[in-house]
DNA sequence: GTCTATACACAGATAGAC
DNA sequence: GTCTATCTGTGTATAGAC
């Protein structure tokens, strides 16, 4: 069970020495595992890195995943996501998911972490199961709506369906990310998002 | 680092009950994992389900990813693959990524393995590093040369370059066996393939 | 070759003193 | 809030009986 925001933030440092060593060790969870992986990374190392001890360490966070689980959101929050979950503005949704994909190729570690996480927490009895599944519906749902929408005003390729559409994107994303951690030279995730919405949505004038 | 064929069939065992107990510890692994994960499951669990113990298990597979590693090849060898390497019958490869789709569906362990597996050997330390980057290597140039041959005949829709359609196939249908693992009913993976073929080459007659 | 028993180093996690 | 000491379980290794 993933706690939610108010659960986590109950346990926040009150002083700010305890802010700052919470930030540091949030950086030095960040910093090691983009380049080691999850598995290639342990407790004492990141509260090493970070100045302190482990048992430390978890006083914080309480437990491996709830760290990483803060490393994502704070990634998450940087990136801001796509700002799905409004409907103005929905016809810039495509530019805005290459440009996610562009912003992420800049944080290798945010991709690596991501990836593997999102697979490994496939598993229903993953303690990062309901966040990611949650993750998952919320971006696909945000999808959905816009292609719904292109689909009313014409700009959807007939006999594409729109939730179709929307898992392909996403499916898309997923994969080539992965594809570009092997060979990150060979691999344009925001080139292949691009072509993909070239081919669902019809040509637009201008 | 890993070991090629010849290295690892050296151990195998000669008598009729060390081939019996090898074959019961790769079907144990093979469902335990593909059930909780690569790391969800621990060497004392396999030989457990497998009627032995984990000392035992070690003699005949030396490291826990050796004997990943060869659930994994046992499950190739079933599926047989693409049959990608041949040339002959280059057509016929768009039916067969999708047939092999199929198949996978009728094996959820083998996708829950794969993608945890993929991405965790993402890293360049992991054991199966080199395993998976030969395998995509593979799979990517025999969707190359079937998208090259395309375009020479002229099957593949103008504009499209080869190299990015058999990355984006690839990726589509990792990205979305993902998504089947966390919701089954609503991810059609042989489907979403189908799609994007369609998308990808010109009507063809018939 | 097959199998049991045991030991080790390291991981994540806890208890409790200050 | 912080730190020391400690626990349990994991992958791995080895010694040696049959």
């Amino acid at each position: 069970m993933v706690k939610n925001r108010a659960d986590v933030e109950q346990g926040l440092p009150r002083s700010a020495r305890g802010r700052a060593r919470r930030a540091a060790i949030l950086d030095a969870a960040g910093l090691l595992v983009g380049r080691r992986g999850y598995d290639g990374v342990t407790l004492r190392d990141i509260a090493t890195a970070a100045g302190t001890t482990h048992p430390l360490l978890l006083h914080y966070f309480r437990t491996k995943d709830e760290l990483l689980l803060a490393v994502v959101d704070t990634w998450r929050e940087r990136a801001e996501d796509l700002g799905f979950g409004r409907d103005d503005d929905l016809d810039t949704v495509p530019e805005r998911v290459v440009r996610l994909a562009e912003q992420n190729a800049a944080t290798p570690g945010y991709i690596a972490l991501f990836t593997t996480l999102s697979s490994a927490a496939s598993a229903p009895e993953h303690p990062l199961h309901d966040h990611f599944t949650e993750r998952y519906r919320t971006v696909l749902e945000g999808l959905r709506r816009y292609f719904r929408h292109a689909e009313a005003t014409g700009g959807l390729v007939p006999g594409v369906d729109p939730d179709a559409a929307a898992q392909s994107i996403v499916a898309l994303q997923d994969g080539a990310q992965v594809q570009w951690l092997y060979a990150p030279d060979e691999v344009d995730v925001p080139g292949l998002l691009r072509g993909a919405f070239g081919r669902l949505l019809v040509d637009q004038p201008g």
